[in-house]
RNA sequence: UGCCCGAUGGUGUAAUUGGCAACACGUCUGACUCUGGAUCAGAAGAGUUCAGGUUCGACCCCUGAUCGGGCAACCA
């Protein structure tokens, strides 16, 4: 094994290598393909990209970068009746705002669609491919099963003139759909399904998203693939676990074209599995379609565009592929993986900012009415060079209603009667009375604060327990946050035999509310991440205007206080 | 009663290719803190699915079993 490729710089950790580096470097060492890594991410562009696939691009891309290879975008678009270019779009969005830069342009598998014709004349001219006339029921019914062999089809032993007649006029159109496949003599009696003489071509009088109508016959994912990981120069053809009994199939089409020395591997891996949601295209078309989000850029889906609508950074879905590891096995990721590397990289980035969720007033009755003052805040703690700014504060003044209680148990380190706090940046103060309406809820809290203990300059700094944050009430600014929750109940609502995972919707997976933010955020734009302090993680969401302010919630802080309390 | 994969703390991924298991998340302590965040220090938690075998020595090799996943679209 070659160890050149394996030091990592000074100051990153020495990892040791996955199965699929493992065989790359063995590969380099003895110089299979002239010692080339060129990898590909080949997405149908039939749906929106999800966290999945990003473990598979960052693998894909991640490859090539560390081994000094290339990876293509490849679209395998051989299925015109479920892709749109919608979806093209889409993906390229999402592979480009991950950080990746496929090698020149993107390919699809529709450019070899001549190829792929040529070359199935060959196979026909070899006696290796026949057209078949029979309906796809009886196709299937002589397929056989896993226990038990297929049989023969009775036109597995056409002549090559009348399958290559017929592969032409079915080319031509002039066959409706159905009624004819040209499928490889291969072995109807093999332990392998896939092996037991595959569709090629099917006829398909669609419209293709790039080829038009110019095709009417068109080539199955088995007979497409490694052909155009071929043509491409593929070396190491990564796909998930399921495609591993297809391998012996996409080895046998190689073998009849291929002449040079030059071959692709493909190389199979576990998928991602991620708790409390689904990952099957499928089942996240059906949340779509039925409207249990809005739309699959919805803050609550696991696809690349909701995850960064929801304020998650290329960065942290980077360091995420990055922790789980590639392997063989089934896996289902804990979501709090995820959530910690939003945590980890946004703490590092976001600046802090004051925002009351649920506003409770607070009156500090010993402050001169009317009077405004100005203290600095930090912007970021982790960040020195992140400066800092300055904020109203005065005599009345919102906290967040979980910061007071009227009658706190002793562990309670925020705001009670007779107890002081910090406000944060400004001064001590000490509540003296609240005022509660008719059925006992607390309206409003009358503190009074202590001069001296300005932030920073005051003379007395005391030590108290708790700091609290708090927006000033005559300058703060409303705005919409919406709140967002796992989407299921269930820790994997697809593993249920019998119960449909809708069933384990969280219905409070939204709730949208109105806080009160400092006036600093009043110019935010899309996109801008900040932390609210002592609450979370929050970004500015692509409905947001001046004036209309609209917020996601990321992800909380960790919350000792709550797990503690909730015991 | 087929074929192909896989099985290591709660969750993932490792173990210099045979020298009695490490890292991350999580959990629990404690320190620090003008964020009950972050940071720092520490702890608990698996003896590697099971049973045999080879070996001085097995997570690693062999045999068998068990369990889990995949395969019967003219989907990818």
């Amino acid at each position: 094994m070659t160890s050149t490729f394996s030091e990592e710089s000074f100051g990153e950790e020495k990892r040791s290598l996955n199965f699929i580096e493992t065989i790359i470097e063995e590969d380099i060492a003895n110089r299979k393909n002239e010692a080339r890594v060129h990898t590909r991410f080949p997405p149908e562009p039939n749906g929106y990209l999800h966290i999945g696939h990003a473990k598979s691009i960052c693998l894909n891309f991640g490859m090539a970068e560390k081994y000094q290879g290339k990876c293509n975008l490849r679209f395998d678009d051989t299925n015109p009746e479920k892709e749109e270019t919608e979806y093209v779009e889409s993906i390229m969005d999402d592979v480009r705002w991950l950080g990746f830069q496929w090698d020149k342009e993107p390919y699809y598998a529709s450019d070899y669609f001549e190829q792929l014709f040529e070359w199935a004349v060959l196979l026909i001219k070899k006696g290796l491919a026949y057209v078949d006339d029979q309906s796809q029921e009886v196709i299937s019914q002589q397929r056989g099963t896993p226990t038990r062999p297929g049989i023969e089809s009775p036109y597995r032993n056409r002549s090559v003139e009348e399958n290559l007649d017929l592969f032409m006029r079915m080319k031509n159109g002039e066959f409706p759909n159905g009624s004819r496949v040209l499928r490889a003599k291969i072995d109807m009696s093999s332990p392998n399904m896939h092996m037991r003489d595959p569709v090629m071509y099917r006829i398909l009088h669609a419209e293709h998203h790039r080829t038009d109508n110019t095709w009417k016959i068109y080539p199955m994912y088995d007979y497409a693939h490694g052909q155009s990981d071929y043509l491409e120069g593929i070396t190491h053809s990564l796909c998930t676990l399921e495609f591993e009994v297809h391998r012996p199939l996409y080895d046998w089409f190689l073998d009849q074209i291929i002449e040079t020395s030059y071959r692709p591997r493909q190389i199979e891996f576990a998928r991602l599995n991620l708790s409390y949601t689904v990952m099957s295209k499928r089942k996240l078309l059906e949340l779509v379609k039925n409207g249990h989000v809005n739309g699959w850029d919805d803050p609550r889906m696991p696809t690349i565009a909701g995850l960064r609508r929801r304020g998650y950074t290329p960065a942290s879905i980077r360091a995420f592929a990055d922790r789980i590891g590639v392997a063989k096995r089934d896996n289902v990721i804990d979501v709090g993986l995820l959530e910690f590397t939003v945590r980890e990289d946004l703490n590092k980035i976001a600046p802090r900012v004051m925002a009351v969720l649920d506003p409770l007033k607070v009156v500090i009755t010993n402050y001169p009415t009317g009077k405004i003052e100005y203290v600095e805040l930090e912007n970021n703690p982790e960040d020195p060079q992140s400066g800092t700014r300055n904020l109203a504060f005065g005599r009345e003044l919102y906290i967040e209603r979980d910061d007071f209680m009227v009658d706190p148990p002793s562990k309670y380190f925020r705001l009670a009667p007779g107890k002081e706090v910090r406000l944060k940046g400004a001064y001590v103060v000490r509540c003296e009375s609240f005022e509660t309406d008719t059925d006992g809820t607390v309206q409003t809290v009358f503190c009074t604060y202590d001069e001296e203990t300005k932030s920073g300059t005051g003379p007395k700094q005391p030590k108290v327990k708790g700091t609290l944050h708090w927006v000033e009430a005559s300058t703060a600014i409303d705005a919409e946050i919406r709140l967002y929750d796992r989407l299921f109940m269930d820790e994997d609502p697809a593993g249920h035999k019998d119960r449909d995972p809708l069933e384990f919707l969280n219905p409070d997976s939204l709730k949208i509310i109105t806080g009160k933010l400092e006036p600093s955020l009043a110019g935010v734009v899309p996109d801008e991440k900040f932390q609210f302090q002592r609450i979370g993680y929050f970004c500015v969401d692509k409905d947001s205007k001046a004036g209309a302010l609209v917020f996601n919630r990321t992800v909380l802080l960790k919350d000792n206080w709550a797990k503690q309390s909730g015991k």
